[in-house]
DNA sequence: GTGACTATTGACTATCTGTCAATAGAGGAG
DNA sequence: CTCCTCTATTGACAGATAGTCAATAGTCAC
């Protein structure tokens, strides 16, 4: 009988709550269930706090779009310094991990995101320009010559991978190793592929 | 000053009339802005009409977006009988005439129409899992042996094709050749990454 | 304690989906 | 040609959800 009575954060730690709150609900709900009145009822608080802190319901969704896409950027990035051939079996090595680890995190991510807002869709857009780029610098690093159509067949590989993810690390009981060294055969075909 | 009067059609025309003004807008605007309210109003009709012939929002998108993806199989169906490899490379040289020809159709229903409601994600789905099939059963007949991970492959490939048709055939001035043999080397590539 | 700053609320508006009884166009029977 | 019936079509209504804003109440500094 007190826990409804109104609690005042810090705005830093609000923020951090509602949107903890929002990525972790991405987990067993697309990203379209997470509307205000779903949220604020969860995190206990009015939905015009949530207007205070987002703005709109696009802005909401933005900013948790942003949280999920840089905890998996981060969980994927290579530690330490390999050559470029080490450097992407590691990084496809840590996706694997990560999408087993955070099925409903990366379905919502790569599937659900590409709804509604457009601003939204550039958010996810970002995160596969960036995988784009670490594979893409892998092969610059072992001589390949760069081309639009080299920047084109990677971005698309990156779309593949997705999707292989997805049919097989989230479907099928498929082993890791056996995933990870499918996806470098597909990249390195890939590359080989542009000529 | 009588354009306004209440016009009844039969119900095939109405329907067809209201589906086509759909996916006549799908050409220029995401799936999202194809609401009720905005169609009604194009067809000069009320909105009640079209809850009468759809029963909902979704049930309208399900409606326009298979009408599109329809036209889309429908377009790139290989004509007569060639050898396998003469197959793929109609049917690909076919898809990048639909996709320049239908920037817009193309673009809303391969991006946009991941959004929102599963059914009409499943709809396009079918498109994609109908491109794989045909994809396979050129492999196939090449004496490619089936299996788990070619599906899984080939599907992925499709994404693959997707996401380089969006950023080549839409995005570049790419000649089509060079968009279609890029993408036949590729699936041919990939299906022997699949060991 | 008291005051000021601002995080938080709740009541209000706007937009859009969805429901349904009432209405009117169009074709057939006489 | 007229009326009658069937149903395509409407408009008024209800419900959900996004977004706005002035009023309220924690909390910290003094």
């Amino acid at each position: 009988m007190e826990a409804d009575r109104r609690t005042r954060l810090a705005p830093d730690e609000r923020r951090a709550q509602l949107v903890a709150l929002g990525v972790a609900s991405l987990a067993d709900r697309p990203l379209e269930a997470l509307t205000i009145e779903y949220l604020s009822a969860q995190a206990g608080v009015s939905r015009g706090l949530l207007f205070y802190y987002f703005g709109s319901k696009q802005g909401l969704h933005r900013e948790v779009v942003s949280t999920a896409r840089d905890s998996m950027l981060h969980a994927t990035e290579p530690a330490g310094h390999f050559p470029p051939l080490s450097r992407l079996h590691d990084t496809l090595t840590r996706i694997v991990q990560f999408v087993r680890d955070h099925r409903g995190t990366f379905f919502s991510l790569v599937r659900g995101a590409a709804s509604g807002d457009r601003e939204v869709r550039e958010v996810v857009e970002q995160a596969r320009a960036v995988q784009a780029e670490r594979v893409i610098a892998v092969f610059l690093e072992m001589g390949v010559a760069d081309s639009e159509m080299l920047r084109i067949a990677l971005r698309a590989w990156v779309a593949f991978a997705e999707q292989t993810l997805v049919d097989s690390a989230l479907n099928t009981e498929m082993s890791s190793e056996e995933i990870v060294s499918f996806l470098e055969r597909s990249v390195k075909a890939v590359t080989q592929a542009v000529r």
